[in-house]
DNA sequence: TTGAAAGCGATACCAC
DNA sequence: GTGGTATCGCTTTCAA
């Protein structure tokens, strides 16, 4: 059992015929005798060869691997859509290589300049949040997902933030709720400035008024989701509905309804954006803005992918898929009458 | 703004230097005088010049990548040990590369026979489950993680099952519980044996004997966790205490109780292994046998990397880290007097 | 159908 | 300090 890794050369002197044929057998090239095909693959067992798939993509150009991108691999919501991605990848006889960035910009940076990112065919960012000038650097087809960039010279795939926030504020009204609050994330990006709107807009046209004292806005977690919706229902009118505008906002909030002895659905009505797990365990159950998560990855890995074999390395007129989300009705909105 | 990668030739070119100039200030070698290291640098950056990791990799036989192999990039558990790798890798100088199985072994080997497993410095295979002959196949640095083949002749970073089982156990016991059930997966691997062994080992010891309508042995699943819940308590000696082997069956369990009206912690005891959202949300929360996940990660990778360094390529005595677990003692448990 | 040889992008040894 | 060149493992014309 040797070290040393064996070549190609190493079956062909083997086998007795030239590397150029070996190469043909392992490729499964047309114009090889079936007595030498059959040679050769018998001292490739022998060998136990595998071919340095590395070299042959410095010829080919083409490595089969494509990569995705993640802030950071613990949450549930990019692994959903990583295993989108890596479904239509394996189909398509791609590999997929999965990156987290644990949140640091400099690490995707890192990873697309000067490392692997060059190696790949490419690249699905998820998450990703810098800037349009960044994005234009990368030169290799690049898809989106979640969070978009104008400018960017990319294809997108996100969700409609803004109609999640819309269908679900619509709902709390629907049932008669007027005092509902919202606990808001930043609005760096277009997703959290959607959904506010969404929120927004809906209230508007209903005749409410958004009001101050039922906007709470911190950061996009479980933390904060938890302080607000203590504030909130601690305050002297408290709202009657509240939307979380993400998952660990969601969390935080149902912990702080258990914590404050309400009554979900019947104290206190909550709708959370994305599934998670709390909102399915309590019951009532939590009424959730449902985003298609594994269908954003199989989305733009099948864009990728064209793109790849397209060659469209040079994105004249950037797509974006804007998939839809659902409201799915739970009980934790109460009928008012 | 060109397609073409542009090459270490074309830099040289550009700068007036030969590319073994180039290569040696992009590698930060000595024996370069400022003021041509000067003048490559500003080239570099005029043409956006990155190198071909690739073509480097090929002559240096070396990559600076590991991969981390998981059957289902979904679970917590998988994702908090990659954490941990990446970490240490990151902090070494290595890439890591994630790649999921999705708990298909043809995938597993598809990765380590012929592709990118062959252009990895080394790789952690966390969960994998193949026989000794497999493994043996394997000739590159290699850490099993979590599941250990003996004879496969690679290091492997794991936890004490037995004793985290025997722990919780006694613990039931300490707490004057005498029917104590068991709902236990299957006895593939060591894992699971181990696990069911401490449980039975301590109900010896304490002078109990473990019955077997209190012992349920289904898969690992959240279902067969409930399922098994419910026979037990509809039973028509119901145990007092219910050991729920892993994180999944704890949560059916937990489900079930609440399904049943039980209150935990008193109508049931219930301890869990490995940590889980639901251990800690329900109140009382749950006492599980907490594993170091995300230090199983960072063991494995300071081990391999250590291999690698080594170039330790054959294992002459393979080295097995059991890492310790911990019992934490929550509210679940019933004080019977 | 097969082989020889050039080349992919980079490194590293050896001269100068 | 710097450059020339063999080499890494493989693919791919081009001839034979």
């Amino acid at each position: 059992m040797t070290i040393k890794d064996i070549t190609i050369k190493d079956v062909a002197k083997q086998a007795g015929v030239s590397v150029s044929t070996v190469s043909r057998v392992v490729n499964g090239l047309d114009r090889v005798s079936d007595a030498t095909r059959k040679r050769v693959h018998k001292v490739i067992q022998e060998l136990n060869f595998v071919p340095n798939t590395m070299a042959a993509s410095i010829v080919r150009k083409k490595t089969n691997m494509i990569s995705v991108v993640v802030p950071e691999i613990q949450n549930p919501f990019y692994t959903a859509v990583i295993e989108g991605t890596e479904e239509i990848a394996k189909r398509e006889g791609f590999f997929t290589l999965v990156i987290s960035t644990n949140g640091e910009e400099s690490e995707e940076e890192a990873f697309l300049e000067s490392f692997l990112g060059k190696n790949v065919d490419g690249i699905i960012l998820i998450g990703s949040h810098r800037d349009a000038a960044f994005y234009k650097e990368i030169r290799k087809p690049t898809i989106l997902v979640d969070r978009y960039i104008n400018d960017s010279g990319h294809d997108g795939v996100m969700i409609d933030n803004y109609r999640g926030a819309y269908e679900a504020t619509k709902h709390f009204m629907a049932y008669g709720h007027e005092r509902i609050a919202i606990i808001d994330g930043t609005h760096d990006f277009n997703d959290g400035k959607d959904r506010f709107w969404g929120y927004k807009q809906a209230m508007l046209e209903g005749g409410l008024t958004p009001e101050l004292r039922y906007h709470k806005q911190g950061s996009w977690t479980e933390s904060d989701g938890y302080r607000y919706t203590m504030e909130l229902m601690n305050a002297s009118q408290p709202p009657t509905a509240i939307f979380a505008v993400n998952n660990l906002i969601c969390k935080g909030a149902i912990k702080a309804i258990r914590d404050l002895n309400l009554t979900l659905g019947e104290d206190i009505s909550l709708i959370g954006f994305d599934e998670n797990e709390l909102a399915q365990f309590v019951q009532p159950q939590v009424t959730v803005v449902r985003r298609p998560t594994r269908e954003m990855g199989v989305q733009a890995a099948e864009m990728l992918i064209q793109k790849i074999r397209e060659e469209q390395k040079e994105v004249s007129n950037p797509k974006k898929v804007i998939l839809d989300v659902e409201l799915l009705k739970r009980g934790s909105v109460k009928k008012l009458k």
